[in-house]
DNA sequence: TCTGGGGTCCTAGGACCC
DNA sequence: TCTGGGGTCCTAGGACCC
């Protein structure tokens, strides 16, 4: 392979992020086992590494670790997101001075992509620790830095930059030997990999796949048979051939879901109403932030499922719209309306939410052919007239462009619960052959 | 007593049409 | 009228990620 064709991709990953954060803040958590918890301090949602010794797993309900919180200082802090985004942005922005191909892939990782940086530094090591010291001296956050033909290669290079100190931080699988890098790969648990979690990882260890490098050895094809074509892209990428690309420009949400569970029960109606009210505000923000439309709102309620010694109840209804809208009025007015059908007496509710449904973009939406039910309809006739040329002349005989984006539209509801999908393609401008 | 929130993608199988 | 096969679209639900 030329040395122009081959990617080498890393990923930075911010060292427990969120109490990284808090720590940056009040250094006086240094060196005290801290974590930061959920919603009312729900679940521990970031361990700092002496809380992660201590055996305390990801998503530990806060009340189930108090005796183990008391006996060694365990420090729980309730989250501040604010903060987080911040410094994320922070970070974020230094990397981009790295390389024009930045991924930010969450709050705390980015893939950078290496192409086309050979001649700037002696080694990726080189840059990787380059990085490490220059987030680290300005914002106090310790990030580690994996790198790898693939991305899930380059995952798993940050694994093994966190957990073996002797890689200092920057692990490259690139340049590490073949026996090397088997001998670490027959120590990694499957369940390390990337896309592989708890199901998929028990129902590998029973065909005896254990080990990263036993799915690297196992046959894709076989792979995919047991497990689907996704599980075969992760295992082609441990073998080094590349499956998944780099997305610079961040997708625009297909849905957006705003929820919480309330600190304590209600029964109330104008409780419920308030919260909704609240989360559409949240929500069609946005919505507007992505310059989108939604043909659809839901919400949805729900009572306390741990709670077992009380009835129990969840219901939720979509109430769409005949024209897409980001009115916040428009989408209060709805979701209050579908509350109202959903809420029963009797119940302590726990939970509540709203999701906004087939987004569009408002370009698409504003160059569409249905703004009206008229233009909707004629859209449809032109699709089934397209349709018929083709079928009649051969698949793509014909296609319609009109001011280069027109679109088939789907958004249907069937006799059963209908179910609002974003599914728009741009078609090219009109070619007839 | 106390148990997060926000996303995406894929697949099986039914409905429907020709 | 009956029968069958193939293609496509759609939904529900599973699985994963941070």
């Amino acid at each position: 392979m030329s040395e122009a064709t081959e990617q080498i991709f890393a990923l930075v990953d911010v060292n427990n992020m969120y109490v990284s954060c808090e720590r940056s803040f009040n250094p006086k958590l240094r060196k005290v086992p801290v974590c930061v918890l959920s919603n009312n301090d729900g679940c521990a949602v970031s361990r700092s590494n002496e809380v992660k010794a201590l055996g305390v797993k990801m998503g530990t309900p806060w009340f189930q670790m108090k005796d183990l919180a008391r006996q060694h200082g365990i420090i729980g802090l309730s989250s501040n997101y604010a903060l987080y985004g911040d410094m994320s942005q922070r970070i974020m922005t230094i990397l981009a001075e790295y390389s024009p191909n930045l991924e930010i892939y969450s709050i705390d990782e980015a893939f950078i992509s290496c192409r086309g940086l050979g001649g700037l530094w002696t080694s990726t090591t080189a840059m990787g620790q380059h990085i490490r010291a220059n987030i680290l001296r300005c914002t106090t956050m310790p990030v580690c830095v994996g790198a790898g033909q693939t991305k899930t290669l380059a995952k798993l290079a940050n694994f093994m930059a966190k957990k073996a100190p002797l890689f200092e931080g920057v692990c490259d699988l690139t340049t590490m030997s073949s026996a090397r890098m088997e001998w670490f790969f027959t120590r990694i648990p499957v369940d390390e990999i990337w896309g592989v979690g708890r199901r998929i990882s028990t129902k590998l260890n029973a065909m005896g796949i254990d080990t990263v490098q036993r799915l690297k050895d196992a046959s894709p094809s076989a792979i995919r048979s047991h497990f689907g074509v996704v599980m075969e892209r992760t295992c082609y990428e441990l073998q080094g051939v590349s499956c998944l690309a780099m997305e610079e420009v961040p997708p625009a949400r297909k849905e957006i879901v705003s929820s919480r569970s309330f600190g304590e029960l209600t029964r109330s109606v104008d409780e419920l109403s308030e919260a909704v009210t609240m989360y559409v505000a949240r929500a069609s923000e946005k919505l507007r932030r992505q310059h989108s439309v939604c043909s659809a709102i839901h919400v949805f309620v729900q009572t306390n499922p741990f709670r077992t010694q009380d009835p129990q109840y969840s219901g939720g209804k979509t109430i769409p719209f005949t024209d897409p809208t980001d009115d916040t009025r428009v989408l209060t007015g709805a979701a209050i309306q579908g509350l109202a059908g959903i809420y029963r007496e009797g119940f302590q509710y726990k939970k509540a939410g709203v999701m906004l449904l087939g987004l569009i973009p408002n370009s698409i939406k504003q160059a569409s052919l249905f703004d009206t039910e008229a233009t909707r309809q004629s859209s449809a006739a032109i699709m089934s007239t397209l349709d018929k040329v083709n079928q009649r002349y051969g698949r793509d005989a014909l296609r319609l462009g009109s001011a280069g984006i027109a679109q088939r539209w789907s958004m249907k509801s069937t006799n059963r619960s209908p179910r609002y999908t974003t599914r728009w393609e741009e078609l090219p401008t009109v070619t007839a052959n």
